[in-house]
DNA sequence: GTCTATAGGCGGATAGAC
DNA sequence: GTCTATCCGCCTATAGAC
């Protein structure tokens, strides 16, 4: 009972299904254990039996994406014999792909970002491997240090992607389109895919023989 | 007396200057009216007198800061006779500026853009300014429709600056680096200046011609 | 404009019966 | 595991004296 419990108990399922559904409609302080026990359909003190706090089960709901999304972009990341571009693009749409299927997850890490330094801690230790695994998938890529540096890029391209998730609600109804639809998601993939390739042909300008 | 209290008056400034750093400090919920007041060192009532109610505090503090940052664009946007890459140089510059002097604004935005839709149409109101400018400001680089548009441009730049700010502090000490330092943000603005050299090549291969 | 005092509601969390 | 009942604290907002 550390606010880890057993997933396959019903209530416990419901419960944090409940919470991740409340934590996007409402952010964070917008929920409380009543309105996840409502919405779950089951009763208040089991909120507090099941996950110890509140902040046990936020902590629940977020590593359950954060671990998705390691797991789909290192699944992303494989065939190292593939060509570089058609690798990258492969990782992009991973990401996106991802984003897509979760939309909830960036807006929910949005908030928890901008909550305080009390959150910074495990938010932190999500993002860590995160920015091991572009290290890693963009070593012979970038340089290991300066402006170029993969952490740099790694930065850049969850701003790129993640922000047209947060963002897109506000935004669209300003040009007339619906934010959540399919055409409006390709065109924003076949954008990412643009800055991908005109990042790329930036660095190879960068180093035009290989070291 | 609809939110919009008279700024001469000095317990008002008080107030409204503790609530944004409290906005920043302990984020939307975290702050009460009587943290602000006391703070602000002045009484808990006040707070209403002045601003009718935390909303309409938010709603200033935020205001505020659109105001700031439009003009700011706005100011950079000038010379047309500037050759383009100085001149989108020049505004990437007044972005990080803004935000390099105001640190908590993005981190603000980004907390009341994950709250919920009540806040929607205010965050909006002040966003679509700062898209027209963009579209403007773009208007003989960027095709007026599809993935390349300005609005997309928009989102990929507003994303890459404010990401840095408001993730950075999470990322930053992952590679032991200050992110608040001075040095950390100039590899930072290198960064960005690179990544509007990539993508103005992009654009330039689009279009080999001009029109 | 500024203060005190307080109403009235909702929050997290627990005790203890079943 | 699940339920009822409840404690206690903090919140926004207002009434009314000064």
């Amino acid at each position: 009972m550390d606010g880890r419990p057993d997933l396959r108990n019903d209530t416990a399922r419901k419960i944090l299904d409940a919470a991740d559904e409340l934590l996007a409609e409402v952010g964070l302080d917008g929920v409380s254990a009543r309105s996840v026990a409502t919405r779950a359909g089951v009763n208040n003190a089991l909120v507090f039996y099941h996950f110890k706090s509140m902040r046990g089960l936020v902590e629940r709901v977020l590593e359950r994406y954060y671990e998705g999304q390691l797991a789909a972009l290192e699944a992303a990341t494989g065939a190292a014999d593939e060509p570089l571009r058609a690798r990258l693009h492969r990782v992009v749409d991973a990401y996106l792909d991802f984003m897509e299927a979760h939309r909830r997850f960036p807006r929910l890490v949005q908030g928890l970002t901008a909550m305080g330094p009390e959150l910074h801690d495990l938010l932190r230790g999500h993002l860590a491997p995160l920015l091991r695994w572009a290290e890693r998938a963009l070593a012979d890529v970038a340089p290991p240090e300066g402006p170029l540096a993969a952490r740099h890029l790694f930065i850049t391209f969850s701003g790129v992607i993640t922000t047209w998730f947060t963002q897109g609600p506000l935004l669209a109804p300003l040009w007339g389109d619906d934010p959540e639809g399919p055409a409006a998601l390709a065109e924003r993939r076949a954008h990412v895919r643009w800055v991908v390739d005109a990042l790329l042909a930036g660095l190879a300008r960068e180093e035009p023989a290989g070291t």
